[in-house]
Order: C-alpha cells, then structure tokens, then sequence
DNA sequence: TAGTTGACCGGAA
DNA sequence: ATTCCGGCCAACT
C-alpha cells in the first residue's frame, strides 16, 4: 500500500458532513509531514468515490478544490445541514 | 534524468 | 502578531 493510495482510502473514508484537515489525512496515512503531498494527489485525482472537498487546511480554511472553490464550501455547508437532518 | 512546483503544516525568528 | 524555513511525495517541464 504506497502513500498515495492509503491517502486516497483515508479521504473516502470520512463521513458525511465532516471535514479533516490535510495534516490528519497524511498521519492517517501514515506520514504527518506529508500533507503538501496530499494536496498534490487529491488536485491530481479525480474520482466521484474521493470526496476531497471533506478535505481542508489546518487552519480552518477551505484550501483549493480542483472543481472550484466555491463548489468545496457549498457542499462541505449541504453535506452539515444534511447532517444536522438525516434523511 | 534532474530540477522545480504544488490544493500544506509546524516551528522558529 | 507576522514572516521565513524545512520537510514530504507526486506530477510537470
């Protein structure tokens, strides 16, 4: 299981209405360093399976989304209320 | 092939 | 409080 992919199976592992940050994901995947890494493989990989717009800064920010910014806070503010509403 | 860039983070000055 | 530097891995030139 090389980085990348562990770093792929962590992101499609987040729930619904969650978010975490880049520095979580790359520990999770094993390296805490490695969170520039993660942001260059999430820009890369497009897949419908990888919700990267759970993925976030540290910083409380949204960081960037390869569909566009603004596309990341919408849904990360639809996928809260949904969960605030289940069904 | 080698060097640079990039959706980032934490610590130091 | 802000600004700078090192670290990690993949993709691009």
């Amino acid at each position: 299981m090389t980085f990348t992919k562990k770093v792929l199976e962590v992101v499609k592992t987040i729930p619904r209405g969650q978010t975490m940050s880049y520095c979580q994901v790359a520990a999770l995947a094993g390296n805490k360093k490695a969170a520039r890494v993660v942001g260059t493989i999430l820009s890369k990989n497009y897949d419908p399976a990888i919700p990267c717009h759970r993925v976030i800064r540290a910083t409380g920010q949204l960081g960037k989304y390869n569909r566009g910014a603004d596309k990341k806070a919408a849904l990360l503010k639809q996928e809260k209320q949904e969960n605030y509403r289940p069904q």
